[in-house]
DNA sequence: TATTGTTATACTCTATAACTATA
DNA sequence: TATAGTTATAGAGTATAACAATA
């Protein structure tokens, strides 16, 4: 049995998923010196937030299928942003982890989508919105691996 | 020369970024018996939000390459969902409006996406919760249209 | 057997370039 | 000239299916 969904629920959701397509077409749009792909951005950010892992865990965390983080990984390996090390333990799999290069891309991401990003907020929004801006998304996570 | 971007800006944006990614992920697996892409349900909504529009203006709207919009709009006329009728005062356009069967599927997006999304949200999250979302999104879509 | 990862293939979404028809 | 739309082509991002190696 379907239980009753709030009005304000439906209302929530639906302004989320439109949101969710234009913001990421603004942030493809904006190519400008940053080589990366907003799927590699992602992998990168994650990498360095929460230190190696293996191919399984970040697709796991990535919600993508394991093949889908192998095209990934080899773009990025590619460019020589992130590098396969042999897991210390298990045969079968490798921990990825940053380069030198990795790290600068990272800290040099201005002038990229990230910037555009925080600027577009900075300027148009005051710190209490912010605020809730930075709340909202710490919920909606939380919706979403519920 | 670059203002100052808050900290609190920057880190709004770098959440933003990955919650988007992974929201539409999990929106993207969950097919069910939907058979609408994402691209096809977010321009669907509009043209009932909005009312009949020219492919010039949906692409506007949604922050797509014409061409692009025609691809969508083609899938949607080839379901059966939308229509084109001439444009009463410029021959090069047609106006787009839903058909009936469009209005149908638009009613019965139960079991889909939105549903998936919108129970998520009322299952974790609480009255107060919901309402810090709903501001956000305005507040997000401001900062996008500056 | 279950898990980690790879190879092969296909579909969605979007873009750029070059064009036609109408304004 | 400028705008609305089309045709052709390509790249990013993702998926499913079938497989190999190791746990």
């Amino acid at each position: 049995m379907a239980k009753d969904i709030p009005e304000a629920a439906t209302r929530a959701a639906a302004d989320l998923r439109m949101l969710t397509s234009l913001l990421r077409r603004r942030l493809m749009a904006i190519t400008k010196d940053d080589a990366l792909s907003l799927a590699q951005s992602d992998v990168l950010v994650r990498i360095d937030r929460e230190g190696p892992a293996t191919l399984s865990a970040l697709a796991a965390e990535e919600r993508v299928r394991p093949q889908s983080m192998a095209a990934t990984l080899d773009a990025l390996i590619a460019a020589g942003l992130i590098e396969r090390t042999p897991h210390p333990t298990d045969r079968r799999s490798s921990l990825i982890s940053l380069t030198a290069a990795g790290r600068a891309t990272l800290e040099t991401a201005r002038g990229s989508r990230q910037e555009w990003l925080s600027r577009a907020l900075a300027e148009e929004l005051d710190d209490e919105e912010i605020a809730v801006v930075i709340r909202a998304t710490g919920l909606i996570e939380r919706a979403l691996n519920r």
